[in-house]
RNA sequence: GGUGCUAUCGUCUAGUGGCCUAGGACAACGGCCUCUCACGCCGUAAACCCCGGUUCGAGUCCGGGUAGCACUACCA
């Protein structure tokens, strides 16, 4: 019974796409691709309250940043537009409302829900009267619905437009076995589950419960791939499955360890980001329901293909010890029986790590074109070709490509100040002299190679015993303003001849 | 409180009864390289939650504790 694999990311509209929804995204979409299967992207808009304008696309577009490719339902292509492709649509729940009241009468219809007219104030009285209420073949009894209420009754408060809810009808003492592929069986009594709210006239629209079951179902999902904050819910899900008698095509369970903050216990949150100073989104985002900006990966300087190595390696790793994996890769060695059982705690250094790796990977080409902007920022002009070369020489010492600046600041604005720690411990009483006739040297030399440079400085310092390191530093200090950067040739080289003297006869005057 | 899930270095993890004196990576620390700062290289320190049981033998299997987490909405 080989069914195609088709699985889905379904995220709500509720705000920037956390970093841990990114990575179910990831995995689905490793295992779609991995079984060349379909990877379906749906948007699970059933709180029409909770609704943050921008937020679908912000999810798209985070997923076409990172290349997780979306084979049906809404994605955005290469113009930045939404379009949604298949013919399983619509891929929005909202606007699958007629879909729903279809299956909602199917379960009222076989007994399997029922009305509910409670509304929420009783119910929050009756949460505050009893310990621990919940809504259950116990005490449904008690409270109004289509089982306790004549059928007259029921008709005319629905006729009247009274808000009402249809809650799934739990049938209490059965062991609920749910199946997932990565903790095995899972065994919950039906006597904890509540009779779970299904559908609300109140908006028209379902609740995800009944949603998720009716569209998985329906865009023939053959595996569900989530979260772990879903495995309580899970019997739920499949008692439904049951209800609708679609048991013989449930989809398969897998349920992911939870992202945890690095320090401390509990879910990594927006908070935590805000609080250790690091991005928990994507995508940076402009939440204009309640005026917040949160940082990006994207923004911050990091690849794509860092931030999904990173995320697939949290919580999922092959035997053997490598650490770095390219999308081919990981789709080609995925697999759920690796993926851990137990949370993992974000470590945001490590995410570091794996920036600077690609980085280096990335050609200087490539680098320049991305470091340009920020050298505008500077109000730096410069040719690309020389930008490559420069950043050929300093990119082994950065994690991202902002970080480029700090770098090489000095091959492009000369120094004004000069750094006072360097000063203390490089610039010594015999400097300036030293300098003085280094200057001269310069100045009677044409030959500008490093070779030469080097032939030519190295032998004077030996002759007069004045020590490299005592006049190499000095000479640093004369170039970049503090005792740090590349090889002092290769500064020199970019810099050129006439610049060098300038700034050493600037340094004079200014350091004496 | 109830239910469920989970448990190897600080962190991510390898480990599927003998290859474990527990391996790798990040971070930390030390050294080397060197005109500086880095990078890089080499090295050091660092873990099987506890108690029982099964077995000739347990990190690995079983039971019980303990701890952490998740869920417990007309949110997803």
């Amino acid at each position: 019974m080989e069914r195609r694999v088709r699985v889905r990311f379904a995220p709500s509209p509720t705000g920037a796409l956390h970093i841990g929804g990114v990575r179910t995204a990831l995995y689905n979409y490793l295992f779609a691709r991995q079984h060349g299967g379909d990877m379906l992207l749906r948007i699970e808009d059933t709180d029409s309250t909770r609704f943050v304008p921008g937020a679908e696309e912000y999810i798209l577009e985070s997923l076409k940043w990172l290349g997780i490719e979306i084979d049906e339902g809404l994605r955005m292509n290469d113009k930045g537009e939404i379009e949604a492709v298949g013919n399983h649509g619509p891929y929005r729940q909202s606007e699958r409302r007629e879909i729903y009241h279809l299956y909602v009468k199917q379960l009222l219809d076989s007994g399997h829900a029922y009305y509910a007219f409670d509304t929420p104030e009783e119910l929050e009285a009756k949460r505050a009267q009893v310990p621990n209420f919940q809504y259950d073949a116990h005490t449904r009894t008690e409270m109004s619905n289509s089982l306790t209420l004549s059928a007259e009754d029921v008709s005319a408060r629905i006729e009247r437009g009274d808000k009402y809810v249809v809650r799934f009808k739990v049938e209490p003492n059965e062991d609920v076995h749910v199946h997932d592929l990565i903790r095995g069986e899972v065994v919950i009594n039906s006597n904890i589950l509540d009779d779970k709210v299904l559908y609300k006239s109140a908006d028209d629209l379902p609740t995800y419960h009944l949603a998720n079951i009716v569209d998985d179902h329906l865009m023939e999902i053959s595996h569900v791939i989530r979260g772990e904050e879903w495995l309580p819910s899970a019997p739920l899900h499949v008692l439904l499955y049951r209800a609708f008698g679609w048991a013989d095509t449930m989809p398969e369970f897998a349920h992911l360890p939870l992202l945890l903050k690095p320090d401390g216990n509990g879910k990594l949150s927006k908070r935590d980001g805000d609080r250790l100073g690091f991005p928990v989104f994507p995508l940076e985002f402009h939440n204009e329901k309640d005026g917040t900006v949160s940082s990006g990966y994207r923004e911050s300087g990091y690849f794509p293909e860092a931030v999904i190595n990173f995320l697939a390696l949290l919580g999922w790793h092959n035997t053997g010890d490598q650490e770095m994996f390219s999308m081919d890769e990981l789709i080609q060695q995925f697999s759920l029986d690796r993926v851990s059982k137990s949370g993992a705690k974000f470590d945001y250094e490590k995410g570091k790590w794996f920036n600077h790796q690609y980085l280096q990977l990335h050609d200087n080409e490539d680098l320049a074109d991305r470091f340009m902007p920020i050298l505008e920022s500077h109000s730096v002009k410069a040719d690309k070709a020389l930008v490559a070369k420069i950043i050929g020489l300093v990119k082994d010492r950065v994690n991202f490509v902002p970080e480029l600046w700090e770098q090489a600041d000095f091959f492009f604005v000369a120094p004004i100040e000069y750094d006072e720690k360097s000063l203390k411990k490089r610039w010594k009483e015999d400097s300036p002299k030293h300098m003085r006739e280094l200057l001269k040297l310069l100045e009677n030399q044409d030959d500008w190679s490093a070779e030469a440079l080097d032939a030519l400085v190295m032998p004077w310092i030996e002759k007069n015993e004045y020590g490299v390191g005592i006049v190499m530093n000095a000479f640093r200090i004369c170039l970049v303003g503090a005792a740090r950067g590349p090889h002092i040739w290769n500064i020199t080289d970019i810099l050129g001849k006439d610049e060098t003297i300038k700034r050493v006869k600037s340094a004079l005057t200014k350091l004496g």
